[in-house]
RNA sequence: GGUGCUUUGGCCGAGUGGUUAGGCACAGGUCUGCAAAACCUGGUACAGCGGUUCGAUUCCGCUAGGCACCUCCA
């Protein structure tokens, strides 16, 4: 089995990846919380998790993906006096709660269908388990690290300080943090202002509430995700993921409160993918700055020129390892649509080429194929493009690199089929599990064109038509015919290319 | 103020103590009725200043710029 390495966030290096239970690998993700629509940077966790997890899948584990829906307690401004975002945005809308949630639930996922973001094998909810949070709050207390206040149950972060390391993940010592959080105006329950809420008694004004021992309130927002990681993966699992920005205090607070609530840590590979930005800045919705999916995939923003594809999305994300900032302009996108097209021109080359066929798979449904340990192409170049991607996608996901990869492979499939590189069967073979294996399988890229343009054998008829009679009208040399025909088909949006063996063409 | 990250050719973006990343754009060539595509060739990029070294874009220090987190954010 090829050995992957991530990075770990606890050790800042790159590190062996162990699996707890040899085989089987439990990682948990932190989903969004629904109260918008998706953007551009909730993509970038989306399709970087998704490729974590088909790369898993690829070497032979079994995997259980679990990523959540926030759909209570995440509140505004400061975690304990601000106001839940889900309950404002009800308020703003005059809609249940929940008719909130169901609405943005759906289209993030709708969202995420596009980009060929495989479901994950569980998608729980926040306020499906307001119970297990209930009891997890009474663990705590028991155990002495939290304390009641005026309803509301706060971590005691300096007594849990006292015995372990608050600011382990985000590597702070608390007198950082301290100077660092800002002083609250007006009365708090909390003993010190780093305290951060368990259970948030529910003011007259909230709209969503449940019952516990403490009075009627909510759960905080760092809860959730220590509860639901625990109840299906185990009190310790292997991976947990989410963005950069969730690592203080978020993922930090997760820890704290797993230690104090089960006595371990509970994670062992912390990942964090990092920011995409716009301008350099960090695209978010504090900031403004930020472009939907839907509005991407549309072309109705005002910042933008054109619409861009889904896949065109995702390829721009793979381009830069999830670890570094990615930069969002115009051209890059452009650029990645381009690169992206030809890779999917060079797939149908290659299928056409190989003899093979490929065939997405139905959504939510992964590949099962293991991966092959053995090369067995014959070519040097071909060996050094399989040696290559997995050398680099075991490398911390180095998908960029990956992806120079395919591109060589793009180049050798070009010229074979331009007759100036001789590749044999085998190497036929090997591109083409490449391309089945990690194009479309770990990369999760999709053949737009032909999955949603120019389908079925009645177009394909038509076009060997129109292209028959052109090919008359150029063996009588009738150009301006010729000519009229490919500018004809061009405002339809179907491109005609001359190549040595007749027209080919191409639907936009 | 604290913590951490970062500065690569026109743009995006990998990587390394000495050898081509890759994509997009651009220029020349091959092919072609033309066009497109494809293929071939091309541009000596690594913020600045010092240091370590036989040799640094790659390690160390300083300077300048940028960013993130410290409050909700993927």
């Amino acid at each position: 089995m090829h050995s992957l390495y991530l990075t770990n966030t606890l050790s800042r290096k790159k590190e062996l990846f162990k699996p707890i239970h040899e085989g089987h690998v439990g990682m948990y993700v932190c989903g969004p919380t629904v109260y918008g629509d998706a953007h551009l940077g909730h993509a970038r966790p989306g399709v970087t998790y998704d490729v974590l997890f088909k790369l898993l899948r690829h070497l032979g584990y079994k995997v259980r993906y679990v990523r959540n829906i926030t759909d209570v307690g995440h509140l505004e401004h400061d975690a304990d006096e601000g106001e839940d975002k889900i309950a404002k945005k009800a308020r703003l809308e005059q809609l249940e709660p929940m008719e909130v949630v169901q609405n943005y639930t759906f289209r993030y996922q709708e969202a995420m269908r596009k980009l060929n973001v495989a479901p994950p094998s569980i998608e729980p909810r926040a306020t499906g388990h307001i119970v297990e949070q209930i009891e997890a709050v009474k663990k705590i207390l028991a155990a002495g690290y939290a304390y009641e206040s005026n309803g509301s149950v706060y971590f005691d972060v300096e007594k849990y300080n006292a015995d372990h390391h608050y600011g382990i993940l985000s590597g702070r010592s608390l007198d950082a943090t301290l100077e660092g959080t800002r002083s609250l105006d007006g009365q708090s329950d909390k003993k010190a202002p780093y305290d951060f809420a368990l259970w948030k008694k529910a003011e007259p004004e909230h709209i969503m509430h449940w019952p516990s021992p403490w009075g009627e309130g909510f759960p905080g927002w760092h809860l959730e995700c220590s509860v639901m990681g625990e109840k299906y993966l185990g009190a310790e699992f292997d991976i947990h993921g989410g963005g950069m920005d969730l690592m203080f205090p978020h993922h930090e607070c997760e820890i704290a409160q797993n230690v104090a609530e089960r006595g371990t840590q509970g994670v062992h590979y912390w990942v964090h993918n990092n920011m995409i930005t716009i301008n350099g800045q960090k695209m978010g919705k504090s900031l403004g700055n930020f472009i939907t999916l839907p509005e991407l995939f549309s072309g109705s923003h005002p910042k933008l020129e054109q619409a861009y594809s889904p896949m065109t999305v995702r390829f721009f994300i793979l381009q830069a390892h999830y670890r570094g900032t990615l930069d969002f302009s115009g051209e890059a996108l452009q650029a990645a649509e381009k690169g992206y097209k030809r890779v999917m021109q060079a797939a149908r080359d290659l299928s056409a080429l190989a003899g093979v066929k490929f065939e997405s798979l139905p959504y939510g449904e992964l590949p099962e194929g293991i991966a092959p340990e053995v090369c067995t192409a014959t070519s040097p170049e071909v060996r050094a493009v399989w040696e290559g991607v997995y050398e680099a996608l075991c490398d911390d996901m180095n998908t960029p690199v990956a992806l120079a990869q395919i591109f060589e492979a793009v180049r050798l499939i070009n010229s074979a089929k331009a007759g100036s590189v001789k590749l044999s069967a085998e190497d036929l073979a090997t591109l083409a599990q490449i391309f089945s294996d990690i194009v479309f399988g770990v990369l999760g890229l999709v053949d737009e064109e032909s999955a949603e343009g120019a389908t079925g054998a009645v177009v394909d008829g038509l076009m060997q038509m129109v292209l028959e009679e052109r090919a008359k009208a150029r063996e009588a040399k009738d150009w301006a015919m010729s000519d009229h025909i490919r500018d004809s088909l061009k405002a339809l949006g179907i491109t005609v290319k001359d190549t040595k063996d007749g027209a080919e063409w191409t639907l936009e």
